[in-house]
DNA sequence: TTTAAACATTATAAAAAGGTCTTTTTATCC
DNA sequence: GGATAAAAAGACCTTTTTATAATGTTTAAA
């Protein structure tokens, strides 16, 4: 798994978010519930966090509330997500288990042999926007 | 995380295995778990799962017992060590949650997208194989 | 027959995932 | 303007998975 269950939810449903949600008009959790297959309940969880973390998202309470993307699609970044949800250091660790600055075996080689694909992983979750995921009509 | 802590551990504890252990002779799992960090009771576990699962290891008890290779190290791949603690599918799956057969929504273009990293991530792991990582020195 | 080791089982702890119920906010209806 | 209903927010609880510890059992060499 290259991230968290919650994190792969908050990104199907910020993803769907910024596909509906034109400007100023809410959606309710519960549609994007149905409609990425996120249990309800932890969704609702999910945007809160998100809400409280970043700027990404405004929620409205009552009558005709729900929430609504704050910024454009194409300004989040599925790293950026990532970085919010499971921390920065998720992905870029080596896969041998120990961080960048692990000194514990100075000869160890590992790092700089994995660091490449680290790089390309990167790099991917650098150019996946939320826009680029709309346009692959996931919904 | 790209793979599991349990998946994690068993491919240091290989790795160590491989690199410390010649023909017919036994290390004990407390000198393994002393030298990779991995706690003594739990890495037990992982390896009567291995012995159980694979052909890689062989044990004896009593005196003079413990753990070792039952096959050369060239022969085990990382990617082998993440498909028998995580199973096969924990990797070659659409970043965005599906299954590569994922029908759901049959005009989405994700797996097609993340097909190439993800392949990239595969080759390198089916290139990392236990020789491999020890001429690293990680230990 | 003693002792050192893996093996086996059970229990515990912590984290992740998900559910339920109550409160607060807000629009709309009367 | 007050009542009502619809929505998120918040608090708390349950379940499941992952990780770890503790304890006893079996094996085999010295």
């Amino acid at each position: 798994m290259l991230y968290s269950k919650y994190c792969e939810y908050s990104i199907r449903a910020l993803a769907y978010l910024g596909a509906n949600s034109q400007k100023k008009d809410y959606l309710l959790v519960k549609e994007i519930s149905d409609n990425t297959n996120i249990p309800c309940a932890y969704l609702h969880k999910i945007f809160q966090d998100i809400a409280s973390n970043t700027n990404w998202i405004v929620s409205k309470k009552g009558r005709n509330g729900g929430v609504t993307m704050a910024i454009e699609s194409k300004k989040i970044k599925m790293m950026d997500i990532i970085n919010v949800c499971d921390g920065v250091q998720t992905i870029k660790r080596c896969i041998f288990g120990g961080e960048k600055e692990c000194k514990q075996h100075p000869t160890c080689k590992m790092y700089d042999n994995c660091s490449y694909i680290l790089n390309e992983i990167t790099a991917f979750y650098e150019k996946m926007t939320l826009d680029v995921i709309a346009k692959m009509n996931p919904f």
